[in-house]
DNA sequence: CTCTTGATGTGAGATTTTGCACAATGGCCG
DNA sequence: CGGCCATTGTGCAAAATCTCACATCAAGAG
């Protein structure tokens, strides 16, 4: 039987694209996947892989066999969350996915209560606006804005929170309505509902800055560059900006809590859901 | 993740219950496999055996990891499945499994035949009692005796063959029939159809000779020890044999094909298929 | 067209892993 | 009870593997 090594790194590679992306992943150097596929096409006799200068393309018999590999994979996670879900006690790390603003304004500040009630347990909060993929435990926890479809996953609703306008308080007292300039996303985002309802609102005003950053629209909006779109959380506490109260419905968006079933009983994980539920409950 | 190679040895180890065992099946030392599954505890963080000095007993936490790590045994085999199946050509080596007798006396008799066929093709013809695993590809083809009931395999009925008593020409003259001595299975083939036929019909006469290999009860009768239960196609060709008619219903056995479904259409698998029940159509 | 960038290929040295040989353990059988 | 035997544990030399560094290559930007 081939080496499961070998399996390991070709169904890297498979799912990457490129030696240098599985190697990453893999953690390993480019050299290392680059021989252990070659090692596997010779105990499998077959060339797996057409090797470009660019990237490497699967054959058709890799594609055939990176398909039947892939199970193993899954198998290899489920181990990975069974071997976390054994270990006892309520101490162990837990790796928590959330959209970057969310994991900055909303987890982090809260963080010292988790802290102080479980004290052995680490926390790894990873701000981050791809989907992290829970079956393949890039993250133990997860939040998200849409509700998660994948399979196996554990889900519950935690909350929502709404969107309003904001702007710099001098901005907004000089400015009348119509001359407003606005602050929104890029077209990366242009498909979000709070940049539906944002544009929805703009008509044909201006827009004097797009960005794929809401961290960036915030400092431009406290600055009085203009008007931009901010969660409520963000911009009702802060004096450097002001709401400004438009006709139309107010927008919210549902955030979402996410496990992997294996993990859902795991005490530090427990714990952690739990934190996270108390974090959006105020 | 943990080193999908020692996951290998790990599980192997569950399956085999010892080192040395499951250093054979993976055709390395013991010490390997040994140290290997020590590295996958450490990077579980599990302790996973009991390493005891005549065997290795799983944990209960070892049993958990073994049980989720088993499909990835599964994956495996479907992967080198997948690879033979790839492969273009009626070329290759074929693994065909059968009852010790039937290998020798059927199939070796006739390979020939096939040879002269397909002259790309080598024969690996191993003659065991124990049923070999398709499924774990210890073979590629096997013959039963017994409607193969393991899943995912492709299963034919090729025919059946019946037994007769027979004793050595000299032995049948002098010995009138409620004096004859027998020649049986041992109590490893008690259950076996052909000896609760032959049981049967002894009724309270004699067993001289109880063995579990039906070679040595070929031989033990030609030299006119008793009578003994063989099949058809071994006695009656055989001028140093007799048969000896009685009135019981005679009793018959089936032989079946059984080939794993992914190997079905790989033309060398299919030849030999081919070549096995034209064997036993004559 | 040239430069930049991110990819793959190749060789040498360092590290890791492996196999071997032998010692130790403990159940089984007479 | 004592020898037997298959199994596990350990240290060292050998072999395989990995990393690192550098060369090469092709596509896209300027």
């Amino acid at each position: 039987m081939a080496d499961w090594e070998d399996l390991h790194h070709f169904v890297t590679l498979a799912r990457e694209g490129t030696l240098s992306a599985a190697a990453r992943t893999l953690g390993v150097d480019h050299a290392t996947v680059a021989r252990r596929v070659a090692a596997l096409e010779t105990s499998t006799g077959l060339k797996l892989v057409d090797r470009r200068s660019r990237a490497t393309l699967l054959t058709d018999d890799g594609k055939r066999i990176a398909a039947v590999a892939s199970p193993m994979e899954e198998a290899a996670f489920a181990v990975g969350r069974a071997a976390q879900a054994a270990k006892p006690g309520v101490d162990g790390e837990v790796t928590i996915s959330a959209p970057p603003n969310f994991a900055s304004s909303v987890i982090a500040p809260q963080l010292g209560r988790l802290r102080s009630q479980h004290p052995g347990i680490r926390i790894k909060l990873i701000g981050e606006k791809r989907r992290a993929s829970l079956g393949r435990r890039e993250a133990d926890v997860a939040l998200r804005l849409m509700r998660p479809v994948e399979a196996g996953l554990f889900v519950r609703k935690l909350g929502s929170f709404g969107f309003s306008l904001y702007g710099a308080p001098v901005y907004l007292e000089k400015t009348p309505p119509h001359a407003f300039a606005f602050i929104g996303y890029d077209a990366s985002m242009a498909a979000s509902p709070q940049e539906v309802w944002l544009r929805a609102i703009i008509g044909k005003r201006e827009v004097v800055l797009r960005t794929n950053d809401l961290e960036t629209q915030v400092a431009a909006a406290r600055a009085g560059l203009g008007i931009a779109a901010l969660p409520c959380y963000l911009g009702d506490g802060d004096p450097r900006l002001q709401r400004h109260e438009v006709a139309q419905k107010p927008i919210s968006r549902d955030v979402w809590l996410a496990v992997h079933r294996d993990l859902r009983q795991v005490p530090p994980v427990r714990a952690v859901m739990e934190f996270l539920v108390s974090c959006l409950k105020s």
